[in-house]
DNA sequence: TTGGCTTATGTGACTACATCACTGTTAGCG
DNA sequence: CGCTAACAGTGATGTAGTCACATAAGCCAA
């Protein structure tokens, strides 16, 4: 993780900082650092503890559950413009907890240290509900994941995910990647997707997905039950 | 909510408070008040915003997700000598969430109003670390009953439900209330619950359930897959 | 006490999803 | 070029959820 000072202009990428006392705001710039984390790195989890609350300047971060069974249901991401507030949590944390959070691509981010994070919350009002706010969003996202995942159909959830997923219409994904979005089995989706491709919806290659009908899988994306 | 003015004593209660600096005590004794809850009202939810932090002295809270088709399941229990931040979250949120709070018994709380709230988190490094780690509990709840969920079979957590809920081997409830807590449907529970009867391990009668085998029902609960 | 109402529970038939145990396929690499 | 992983397809079977009812149990009021 390649470490550098940062100015401060980075701060108005954050709307919920855009309000920052201005004396806060120099702390901020001041005692913050960026750091680059590679593709693929494991942020937190397993035990990992990070030091730093981040800001996401670049990239996307996956938060994801391991069960001991070793199936996985991806959470949430963290998008440029957001806080890792996993992250505060373990910080500070009440206990280990079975999430982990992944790089998905090249994360750009600004890193707060604890004793820094702690001068703020203490300091800033706006800082605070900065963070809250984060919190509360956060568990917003998962009583989704619960509510999605007790009682929503999966080809729906599929076409769903489908569309969030895909850049020009194609997605590099296998299917097993697919099954862990949603949390259900590989060859559920297996079989999901080659009615899609039946319907003429997508068309499947080893690895990817492509979007043939983006109307057709909106309309079901969009379908009540 | 009946009000009045608290002592000191009951800060020693939670044990995360119990390191709290003398000064932040004063503050915390003076301006909190305890208040009286009714069983079965709704604390928050259904945009009802509530202007206090609860931490909860007697009784449980049930925090629950209603889907807009009507089902339910239930996401944890807060009780006594734990503190319901969902409420906090509430205090400075994001936006409107779907899950909902209910007393589920009578519930005797002391009740923080949203300014002092937010002067102990900027003046108490030990009130912060106490709602920090009362969030991370709480995601952590989450987790799990994302895993359950998505990868226990019913008969199991059933069991294990069965147990946590039963009070001298008894609970009070519906096949309905039971499906709610579990996040199925009510059919799935009466034929289970049919089929723990038939080997003799509990027995029915309209809205409750009697544990006749303790043991073999937490053999079940104890099974891994 | 007897209907009549509401709420709770039972049940069969069917669909959706998960699991298991495989087979076949493709890409990459020595 | 042939081997080896990783990826994908598939049938059989078990578990869970849905739908459409039938029954039953408690409760109140006539």
């Amino acid at each position: 993780m390649n470490v550098m000072p940062v100015g401060a202009s980075w701060i108005d990428r954050f709307s919920g900082l855009s309000r920052l006392e201005p004396r806060v705001r120099e702390v901020l710039a001041e005692r913050a650092t960026t750091i680059s984390i590679r593709e693929g790195t494991i942020i937190f989890g397993q035990g990992k503890r990070p030091e730093n609350l981040l800001l996401l300047l670049e990239g996307t971060v996956r938060v994801q559950q391991t069960s001991d069974t070793g199936r996985e249901v991806v959470l949430y991401r963290v998008n440029a413009g957001e806080s890792c507030v996993m992250t505060s949590a373990c910080l500070l944390a009440y206990e280990d907890y079975s999430a982990e959070g992944i790089a998905e691509t090249a994360v750009e981010a600004v890193a707060i240290p604890r004793s820094v994070f702690d001068d703020l919350i203490s300091q800033s009002e706006s800082f605070r509900t900065f963070v809250f706010s984060a919190y509360s969003r956060r568990m917003t996202d998962l009583f989704h994941v619960i509510e999605e995942i007790a009682f929503r159909r999966v080809d729906i959830r599929l076409a769903q995910r489908i569309l969030d997923l895909a850049k020009d219409d194609l997605i590099q994904a296998t299917h097993q990647q697919m099954a862990a979005e949603l949390g259900t089995a590989r060859e559920v989706i297996s079989r999901q997707l080659a009615e899609f491709q039946r319907r003429g919806w997508i068309s499947l290659s080893r690895g990817q997905i492509k979007i043939e009908a983006r109307g057709e899988i909106e309309k079901l994306a969009r379908s009540e039950h």
